[in-house]
DNA sequence: TTGCTCCTCACGTCACGTGAGGTGGC
DNA sequence: TTGCTCCTCACGTCACGTGAGGTGGC
């Protein structure tokens, strides 16, 4: 019935690991884990006597949300806003009303982000194309010919993503 | 024949603008574009006699690609390189083969974040369809039930994002 | 001349990176 | 005791932010 894995310790925590163990498997490192507790981002569940850190695992969960987060371009602070432990007054109704509204905001982020690289993509598809009508042309894009604007061989412009290039 | 907004001044350039009208046109500020200039990722075409900085608006297209480089996560040292200026001694053949590596590798980039973007909203959703499960339920999802894992209300946890947010 | 923009230092900040020098614990 | 991991300062870095104090140009 018990699974090893999550077997309690000590005071109904499951297995504590050090900081190296939990970097390691949260893909970071010592310093940035340090700083993070310097935040109140990430805190160890204990510490031993002799100072070493101690972190539950379950909180594994939580550096990948952060991560996650970060890559949508949240700073730290708004990061310890959003993942805010709850309130200590907070009833069962709020609590789930707040986890509720963090993640809509996440899934509304990464939509606007979705976008933002998708109509991205669709420019630098449309330069690629343009390039290869450039193979039938002997002008090379300068200053010298404003970039190729407008275009010797069909009138329409190199896509404006190009002229950056030269 | 000639259109005004392209007319060439004085050694075949487009109109130049200084640099506060430049950010603005850029969305960015006077700073970056200097720090921009130490790097010597964005040049100024020309400096006045009392050293005020003169801007082609073709740059303009070389800020958005900086930016759009820079959100996919890449260094502007490295930037600088996937935007180098033509080697002096490159063929046509070279520097056109340059640009077709630079934008593939650019929707390459592309390519990657949008797969990373869509697991990350589709594991928003779940969390979400997850919570609203949880509305026919009166347990509150907490350290001191392992939050909720394994859920008392069909066995199956809550999704490991949820977790991180209590 | 006034107002607005621009200039060059130069120090501050955010999220860490990177040692220096010392200690914990199997 | 040895080896590896961990500890706390503390300074460095990247990409700017933010004044201070002064000048350009319509």
């Amino acid at each position: 019935m018990h699974d090893p894995e999550t077997e309690p310790k000590a005071d109904g925590d499951a297995a504590l690991i050090k900081i190296g163990d939990f970097a390691r498997r949260a893909g970071t490192n010592l310093r940035t884990l340090r700083y993070y507790e310097e935040l109140g981002l990430v805190l160890p569940a204990a510490r031993s006597a002799g100072g070493l850190r101690y972190y539950r695992a379950a909180e594994l969960d939580r550096m990948a949300m952060i991560a996650g987060l970060q890559r949508l371009g949240l700073e730290l602070v708004q990061i310890r806003g959003l993942l805010a432990t709850r309130e200590p007054g907070a009833s069962r109704e709020e609590s789930m009303a707040r986890v509720r509204h963090a993640l809509s905001e996440q899934g509304e982020l990464i939509d606007q982000r979705l976008a933002e690289l998708t109509a991205q993509r669709r420019r630098v598809d449309e330069a690629l194309a343009k390039l290869g009508e450039c193979d039938a042309c002997s002008h090379h894009p300068a200053v010298g010919n404003n970039f190729c604007h407008p275009c010797q061989l069909d009138g329409r412009p190199l896509p404006a993503d190009l002229s950056a290039l030269f």
